[in-house]
DNA sequence: TCTCAAGTTGACGTAAAGGGTACGCTAGCG
DNA sequence: CGCTAGCGTACCCTTTACGTCAACTTGAGA
């Protein structure tokens, strides 16, 4: 019974979409234990290192940093019973969450704001670029305070 | 009348709340003309200058990159008319645009998602660490598809 | 046995938008 | 004349998640 479970690096590669590059690279930062790659040179991974890679992958779709998600393994390290997991992934996770909550709210008003933009843009047909201040006619200014188009006043 | 509007580089500074590295960076990257500091070692700023600088702030408020805004104000420089200019700052606004609908839609899915991750962990207070393929227990398995965390089953 | 794809290490590079520091010069006020 | 805040250049540093390259070495199929 010659190892079951054990990948190569170019299998997962095709498993996951990633690079070997970034397999290494989270060997490189602990994220996924060194292989014993017994009596070989090349690397061999276990179902439990794809479970890792899974994992690292959802937490980064999270919104994790790499820096996050190996502090969270190394929770799991210190603590087998997982508490401190748990609660950590549950403030982290309310974290993400209000910080997204907070960049949709802000998107909405990038929206709204840049909708009313192209409109504008789109439908002139007489822009001229404002000379600054001393220009007189700078109708939209209230809006658009920095006059980088403005309406060409009626000759 | 010696040259009325003068601003030196810490005057904009106060002004814009950046600083003045900021501002030579700018200078560096051709955004912003190289003062004619004549006779003087220092930059002196003029109304157009500071127009320049609202400029830029306000197209990267809408999201566009240093390099993007440059190229737009490449094009002012070749075409006096304003034409280009108009029709390169539509394509951006509304590429800008849709990216921030994506943007939000991504958002959306995300909230949602993490949100049910939040309910799920902060309700917990039996999960353990999944140990994977063997793991006959994953009810969760369809929706948290990596077996994060999961519900240990009552013993 | 040969071959060549696949794997290895290590070092260095990348993007973005400046920040930080060192160290010297200058403007302008009293 | 002297002081000192302000300004100058020049250089490297930051963050994140890898990419890229060079120069080998290994393993599995024919």
């Amino acid at each position: 019974m010659e190892k079951e479970n054990s990948y190569r690096i170019g299998e997962l590669v095709r498993m996951f979409g990633i690079t070997s590059r970034t397999v290494r690279f989270y060997e490189e930062l602990g994220l996924i234990e060194s292989m014993d790659r017994d009596g070989s040179e090349h690397r061999r991974y276990s179902e439990r290192n794809v479970i890792r890679i899974k994992r690292i992958q959802q937490l980064k779709d999270y919104g994790l940093t790499l820096s996050e998600i190996s502090a969270l393994f190394e929770m799991a390290r210190v603590d087998r019973t997982g508490a401190t997991v748990r609660e950590g992934l549950a403030v982290k996770y309310r974290q993400k969450l209000d910080e997204a909550l907070r960049r949709r709210a802000q998107l909405d008003a990038y929206i709204e704001d840049l909708s009313w933009h192209v409109e504008q843009v789109e439908r002139a047909n007489d822009f001229f670029e404002c000379p600054g201040a001393s220009c007189a006619s700078c109708r939209w200014a209230e809006r658009c305070d920095v006059r980088l188009l403005v309406k060409r006043p009626p000759s």
